[in-house]
DNA sequence: GCGACAG
DNA sequence: ATCTTGTCGC
């Protein structure tokens, strides 16, 4: 799979300013709404269905792991609870990690691997925020724009924005929006509505985990990459979630990039 | 100036 | 993200 927009192909070599004008860019040709080839009722980890496979999307998980300055992106594909598709690359890291930058970090090491893969997936989960960034273009919407794919944001922590209740002690299965607040700027610089702009839900806060009686589980903070709304992604992330906190494609990725790292 | 900050 | 054994609990 080949990028769609390379135009927006993240270039670790452009200056901080530079960076952020085309995150602006990206967060512009973004959509927050959902605009998907499938029905989100048809996502769900059972290996065989009623549904045929037609209407059973291809969902892809992406991670990475690192050793010195090199990114291992690997990237996992299910129909249903089916493996279809892996692949992965090794790409050298040119610049350090940035809070808000990270695209720049780890968006080329992740087309790489994209480069390798056979299929199209109809859903992409990445780690790491999509709306949910000071100028709402984290890693999954820089990603899904620049594949032009629908993407989805899975966050173990939070960059920015404002849960609007307390995520503290809450049950499996459990979720509230996560709002602007003051942390993300608004997309149209024209607006002069930026007040209500801070009640935005750029994403959720939602619990896909708690042990009974063991130490608490923190939440997930899921976010729109691309082509998809706030609250399909958490639809979809609980529809994909297994019997661990991160939902099944990223948790395979996730060992599947360990896996590469090992053997390299 | 202070605090916050995905992976 | 990564360096890392045992250990507590379902």
């Amino acid at each position: 799979m080949r990028p769609a927009r390379p135009e927006f192909v993240p270039d670790a070599s452009l200056s901080r300013e530079e960076m952020e004008t085309l995150q602006h860019e990206v967060a512009a040709a973004a959509t927050f709404d959902d605009d998907l080839s499938f029905d989100p009722a048809n996502v769900s980890l059972a290996s065989s269905s009623l549904v045929p496979d037609e209407r059973r999307p291809l969902v892809a998980g992406v991670d990475q792991a690192f050793l010195d300055d090199h990114a291992v992106s690997a990237i996992v594909v299910l129909r249903g609870g089916e493996v279809v598709e892996r692949a992965h690359a090794v790409t050298e890291l040119s610049i350090p990690y940035v809070p808000g930058l990270l695209s720049f970090r780890e968006g080329g090491p992740i087309l790489d691997a994209f480069a390798e893969l056979e299929c199209d997936p109809d859903l992409v989960l990445f780690d790491g925020s999509g709306r949910i960034h000071f100028r709402q273009a984290g890693l999954a919407t820089h990603m899904g724009v620049t594949l032009d794919v629908p993407a989805v944001g899975v966050a173990k922590s939070l960059l920015c924005g404002r849960p609007r209740e307390s995520v503290d002690e809450r049950p499996e299965g459990w979720r509230t929006p996560i709002e602007a607040a003051d942390g993300v700027e608004p997309r149209d610089v024209d607006a002069d509505d930026t007040e209500e702009f801070a009640d935005t839900v750029v994403g959720y806060a939602y619990q896909s985990r708690q042990y009974p009686n063991s130490k608490q589980i923190n939440p997930l903070y899921v976010s729109p990459g691309h082509r998809v709304s706030a609250e399909t992604t958490v639809d979809l992330v609980e529809r994909l979630g297994g019997e661990y906190k991160l939902p099944e494609p990223t948790r395979l990725a996730d060992a599947y990039a360990d896996d590469c790292k090992r053997e390299y």
